[in-house]
DNA sequence: GAAGTGTGTCTTATAATATGGTATAATTTA
DNA sequence: TAAATTATACCATATTATAAGACACACTTC
């Protein structure tokens, strides 16, 4: 057994090799090792053990190395039948309010972007899938609290570092905490340009089997379409089909 | 350093352990050694590693493990710039041709899908990413071995079983090779229900900065609307499209 | 064209580390 | 309640990863 808190050494640092890619997206042996703090030889067995299963993959051109097509694929495992089962969902709000819609994931205090289908205006929001985003910024976000109780989200609130974004990042947890009331009472929660000027969202949670809402799913667009009325008509459908999906994953309580 | 050709035990294994998650979404421990052939104990500590760095998450409901959100997002991180790069072709080729437009990258023998944009028709194709499917099965595939020369086509077509997946599929070398001399000719391959009845592809390759097709994108439509000059329109748009992107990842030859 | 610095890769001895037998705790099943 | 099956913890052993060092090769720089 290892040392530090029961884990294997010699994967951790293949797992910190393939991070240290977050940044840049070619790098050699011993960039790598001077990034992770390895030693050049024990980094190369490391990424040679990595290359060989296609989690990394040489630039023959380069000779420097990239992540492979087989981490790809095995991101792409990630939660496949969730997004398969949302899919028509999505589909169906980008063919009802022609905005931008996804569906993201909670990840601790973050939500994790999952997939997404874009608007087909030519003014619209395009998110990127594995974007991670603290959950007080976003409308997800928000949904996904309002599920929580009032210990679990003031747990949550006392480990994130409250930043503004933009002028309407709400850093006061009262102003998040009434947020959050809404959303318990509507069912769904906003984003009036929180986390960027000219973006609003409106987001729904998913129940999952366990009772928890591990996913949500939101419609973005430019502010000047996004109207009170607008937002209140896509909240209410989001209710609808969050309901429907949530009643898929084994969710059988009434909602509110 | 490990005995098989110098690869990381422990590593491998756990990749093994990431990999046993193809055809179930959840797994207990003991399944997990019963399938890999680990010992329950050293399983157990493989994925212990795995789940504190997130690449696996334990279903607090049933006690088994899922892949986790650490994995899809490590997964996003690979060829995002060639898809950030892409994004916008495949908005063009949806917006004007209304079929379901997808982009693939070489994986050795295979195909392997990166991302896509559904059609906005109700009877449209839709692909799944990371699926992966052979290279002569596929209009991709076959644009992409139309760039490679006759030694590496031979290879590759020696090293694949040419399985029938409808009737229309091209199990006979020579009828690959006469479909590959008409993307050499055109800068395009077309796939005409060879992979799935009814489903049509157009394909052009995507070349790099080191002269080689490791990407592809492709038109795909139902059969009836696919007709041979919306195809051959198809084509001339993708050979047009495609060579912008080439020349945007360093590629500089002219292509025919 | 030669010296110098930077690569990636290989070999090898050493000891640190992963391993798997076993034990125990926690669930599930009967 | 008992039996069975599970996940998890402990620990001695030797297998395995490690890092020092050497090498070959590719670029610079002089």
């Amino acid at each position: 057994m290892a040392k530090e808190g029961n884990t294997i050494q010699s994967v951790d640092r293949a797992i910190e090799i393939l991070r240290s890619f977050e940044k840049n997206e070619e790098l050699g042996v011993t960039e790598i090792s001077k990034l992770t703090g390895l030693h050049k030889s024990t980094a190369f067995n490391l990424i040679s053990t990595l290359e060989k299963a296609g989690l990394m993959a040489k630039d023959s051109n380069s000779g420097r190395y990239r992540l492979g097509m087989e981490l790809f694929r095995l991101g792409t495992m990630v939660n496949s039948n969730i997004r398969k089962i949302c899919e028509p969902y999505l589909q169906m709000l980008v063919d009802e309010f022609s905005e931008t819609v996804n569906l993201v994931a909670r990840n601790d205090l973050l939500v994790i972007y999952l997939d997404k289908k874009d608007s087909p205006h030519s003014m619209r929001i395009t998110t990127e899938e594995g974007t991670r985003l603290p959950m007080y910024i976003t409308a997800v976000g928000k949904a996904m609290m309002s599920t929580l109780s009032d210990d679990e989200i003031k747990s949550i609130l006392r480990n994130v570092r409250l930043v503004k974004f933009t002028e309407n990042t709400l850093t006061d947890k009262e102003a998040i905490r009434l947020q959050i009331q809404f959303a318990r009472e509507n069912g769904y929660a906003e984003d009036l340009q929180e986390y960027e000027n000219g973006l609003t969202c409106v987001g729904a949670p998913i129940m999952d089997h366990t009772g928890r809402a591990s996913y949500a799913i939101s419609v973005s667009g430019p502010n000047s379409r996004m109207t009170k009325e607008v937002r209140r008509k896509i909240g209410e459908r989001l209710v609808e089909l969050t309901a429907q999906i949530s009643k898929k994953l084994g969710y059988y309580k009434t909602m509110y």
